[in-house]
DNA sequence: CGGGCTCTTGATACGCCTCAATGCCCGTGG
DNA sequence: CCACGGGCATTGAGGCGTATCAAGAGCCCG
């Protein structure tokens, strides 16, 4: 069976306390904090705490009391659900900008952990829904965050259920290269911090077919892989053209 | 491939005219219009159009503008999602009480057919947005309905990139079990209005698969299958249990 | 320089897909 | 009334894509 991972769960978490950065914040421009009113931000800072979380540390466990949202800042985190015998499906990577605990009702519906180094700010489930109560754009913005997640999801539902593994990796870096373009720093170089077996248990295939899929991509020119955890991709079109079923 | 399916579109929904009937709605315990009080019912009333939509029919095109929202009151329906060679993801089945229409920003993001006669009420989004500006618990309750579709599409990522072929019908199975066990009537007949083809496309297998399975569950005395599209759930347990990857 | 981890590559196995045939149900028309 | 046709479901035989098992290379870090 693939998938299988083993669940580290250490609860530590370091707060580095409320720096009412909100202001300041570089991805306020594309996070829900966006729709806040300056007079607002001081409040949310208020609720805001900032928080450092090590690589590899799992902060949120699948079927644990929802109590906080996060909003990450910088580096990525993947969210997984498990099968009893440790099958794994990663449902999502979070850059930063990123709205998290979306997907919860009591209990949080996955897990999540840290890939690299990540700072984010953590709030209170119970305090964003009072302060959403005197900032209906807050709430609004998060319908919307909501909604587009939606969209993800169904999208990556259509790649888990009925793409091949050639059209699931090119999706996946024709997804990641848009999170680069959408960045500020213009660079060609599509980042991937997460391993192939993340990679694998995100599109629903092993550690080997990934690979080899890759190689396969290397060696028809349409990626060049770099020793860094990075690559280029050299044909976007038809990357793009097979990630949609059609190469 | 698998999931190869023709995308009929015809523009016609029956529009049976605005009833006012929102305080009589059979499902507005269960829907999103359980938010609203009393005296904003009527304001609500005002602003849904009841439509009937005949079995087969397609009413949401992937793509196009989202005008609509629908909050269905009877009947069943697919979301899908197609790529270009007419392979199709089913990506949700919306029984009476969804409200359908959230998984769009600009444009819809999936496709949308009547399986059965379906009855809907059709809210017009601008319109259903500035009321929402009044009725905070309105976008509230949206929210929460977000929430809770995101919980179901990262549970069905897990199935579709992780389990077996068994592991999927008994999940499906079970799914539907619980619909049938939410509604008032008391029965231990499982429905499913869908077709094996639907069924399939959900699953990311082929009709040929699932008919093999059903078969197979019917055989180790799992099932009991009928001959009106329903079926009757002999072991739950494990049942649930093989749905869970445990079996 | 060794140990562990990640990644790649190869050989083989297997679950599901593909193709094909048959049966069932039901509406239609003679 | 039955013959016919089309859509849906079931079942079987065989093929293919991806998983599994296994080995080795590259790399980081102590």
């Amino acid at each position: 069976m693939p998938g299988t991972a083993l669940l580290r769960r250490t609860a530590v978490i370091i707060p580095i306390g409320r720096l009412g950065a909100c202001h300041a914040c570089e991805t306020r421009l594309v996070s829900v904090c966006s729709a806040i009113e300056e007079h607002d931000l001081t409040r949310l800072a208020a609720l805001a705490v900032a928080t450092k979380i090590p690589a590899g540390q799992s902060f949120i466990g699948e079927g644990e009391p929802a109590s906080d949202f996060f909003n990450i800042t910088s580096g990525t985190v993947k969210l997984f659900k498990l099968l009893a015998d440790g099958r794994r499906q990663i449902t999502g990577f979070a850059d930063a900008g990123l709205f998290l605990g979306l997907a919860a009702g009591k209990h949080y519906g996955f897990s999540a952990e840290a890939i690299d180094d990540v700072t984010a700010c953590r709030f209170s489930r119970t305090r964003l829904r009072t302060f959403m109560q005197d900032a209906p754009q807050m709430e609004e913005r998060l319908l919307q965050a909501a909604s587009s997640e939606l969209v993800t999801a169904q999208e990556q539902m259509l790649l888990l259920g009925r793409k091949t593994a050639r059209e699931r990796v090119a999706s996946f870096l024709s997804m990641r290269a848009d999170i680069v373009a959408s960045c500020a720093t213009a660079t060609d170089r599509v980042a991937l911090p997460m391993t192939r077996a993340d990679i694998a248990d995100y599109l629903g295939l092993t550690i080997e077919t990934v690979s080899r899929t890759l190689t396969r991509l290397r060696v028809d020119g349409l990626i060049e892989v770099h020793a860094d955890h990075s690559l280029t991709i050299v044909q976007r079109d038809r990357l793009n053209s097979i990630a949609s079923g059609a190469g």
